[in-house]
DNA sequence: TTGAAAGCGGTACCAC
DNA sequence: GTGGTACCGCTTTCAA
């Protein structure tokens, strides 16, 4: 079986090019079945002819006429970590409905690749992005922006982008609801360990903390640690050790990486939670449930994020009103973590 | 800023498109940095010119005129699975150093999913694909082979399938492997929990543990208990239980996700590892170090199994000779819950 | 309803 | 070394 074009099927079925397009690309209305100025007949014919010749379009040159192609990319920063994994399932869902296709590509974490994940992305004549945006990566997003290519920031913010779409997690509320968390079950002395990512995300998670900690007069108790994305396993232990000495109750942990780390910490060191140290996690993972002590953490609606974000996109491809910035509300999976 | 084509850059730099195709396509050899019958100057002058412009190459139209994309699709059973979410970087890395770009769909374990993901790819010119064949997924995987598009099976083996790439584990070694280590502790009553999936992969592992079985004179004790993939949590409870009562002391749980469901049974019925229930697990996974009593498990080689899928895909690609079947070992990773 | 024909932006082949 | 030009397969006027 070799190669079958519209042509093929064209001759074929003893009819022009134009009309087999117009078949190919038919919506079926809810009626039905037709939605194209091609005699039913006609067109029932060619479907049957391209059906049975094996016919499937040739998205490479469809693109190239169109200046569409009905794809879109989506570039987080990692993919195998949880909150994208989920995410990637629901923009994928939600992109079909649309009639898109999603193609993926990691950043990494990295700007420069980031930049090489956009350059590929534009040269297919993608629709659109929908990107996490990594530290340094504003040159790659505006490449995208500067070719007329609509952008949708997802989960983290960026600052001085103009024309984009912003989907993002509610990062201050989701701060002070895992604060607020620990405050209520009577914890006082509650510190961070954070990263010096430089994302906003991160930042907003921090800003929470230390408004519900000065809301609830612990100002003074204020106190976030910072470690590096990548080689945090020896600051995390230093830091942890460091908190137990200085009588720390609790700790929020503002991403399931760093949350992980100190729970390989504690358990090295037999520290156990909640008695000599409560924590409240962030994003889903299969560890949560399964440590010891089950981890309470704060969730994020990864449905509506890959949705909204999808449907933001499509807005904008199809230049139709619509809100362009959407804030998404955290929620509070209960765990023994945070029990007193 | 808009859409600047080849035209353009050969106006802008007085030389022909034809010259300034030469250019954009020429790798710099380790020399200085040409390897196209392009003099020096002309071309550091059209690469100057298409720099200023913001050039970029439109990989449609070089893919429809070329017959060729330089992309490979890679369709993994489920992103979000560590399994393949670390693989993937692996292909990902290694494809880029041969010049291809990748594209990811998952088929989320459902034929019907991959057949849409196929027909996709397919319509992209894709010149290669490296699948995890799902069950029911031969008309799909065919497709792509009857269209002369090279095809590997990686993690997977599937039958009856000509011309294919295989990249595989040792799946039956992997099962002796987790078998014998229990074994070697002391264990004998060692049962499995399995899925009734109808792949090879699983097949071949509980064809290890039966060897192994046999071998150490244990053949009355093999037994395995059969879960679907899905709806597996309340099947595993009952299991665990079971076992438990028949006085079964080791498990060999030869997916990750079977394990997780174990460890979630057991942390909920207070059945403690090894003590209660020795366990080897399979693949990677926080939760296996973060676990109480850290748990063993089989490891595949990814980096091999990544590197490898894409070296045997281009070799099929470039129709250069080469092995096409390749089988790696797996290795174990001790951990607490196989002690005794 | 239908069809002819003009490109989309590159690449490949050939001539100079 | 360099340039001219016929396509790749499809969509999209425009006319019939």
């Amino acid at each position: 079986m070799k190669k079958v074009t519209i042509k093929d099927v064209a001759r074929e079925a003893g009819v022009s090019v134009t009309l087999v397009s117009f078949v190919m690309n038919a919506k079926m209305g809810k009626d039905g079945r037709l939605d194209c100025p091609v005699k039913p007949e006609t067109a029932a014919r060619v479907l049957k002819v391209a059906r049975k010749l094996g016919y499937r379009r040739n998205a490479a040159a469809a693109s190239l006429r169109s200046g569409r192609s009905n794809t879109i990319a989506v570039i987080p920063t990692d993919i195998s970590n949880k909150f994208f994994a989920g995410i990637s399932r629901y923009i994928e869902d939600k992109a079909f409905s649309y009639g898109y296709t999603v193609l993926f590509g990691s950043s990494e974490e990295s700007a420069e690749r980031l930049d090489a994940v956009m350059d590929t992305v534009l040269a297919y004549n993608i629709d659109g992005v929908i990107v996490a945006p990594v530290q340094g990566g504003m040159p790659a997003i505006s490449k995208a922006i500067n070719s007329n290519i609509p952008v949708v920031l997802l989960d983290r913010d960026m600052e001085g982008l103009e024309d984009v779409g912003k989907v993002l997690l509610d990062d201050v509320e989701a701060g002070k609801m895992a604060t607020n968390h620990l405050l209520g079950k009577g914890y006082k002395k509650i510190e961070m360990i954070s990263y010096t990512l430089g994302i906003s995300t991160i930042k907003e998670r921090e800003e929470g903390y230390k408004v519900a900690m000065k809301e609830a007069g612990f100002e003074e108790n204020i106190n976030i640690q910072y470690t590096t994305y990548g080689d945090a396993k020896a600051d995390v232990a230093h830091f942890v050790k460091d908190a137990i000495a200085r009588g720390v109750e609790a700790l929020f942990l503002p991403t399931y990486s760093v949350c992980a780390q100190t729970l390989a910490v504690m358990k090295e060191n037999g520290i156990k939670t909640p008695k000599d140290l409560a924590l409240v996690g962030f994003d889903e993972s299969d560890v949560y449930s399964l440590y010891e002590n089950s981890v309470a953490h704060i969730v994020q609606p990864l449905r509506e994020l890959g949705e909204k974000s999808v449907q933001v996109l499509r807005n904008m491809i199809e230049k139709e009103p619509g809100e362009t910035t959407i804030i998404l509300k955290p929620s509070l999976m209960d765990g023994g973590s945070a029990d007193k």
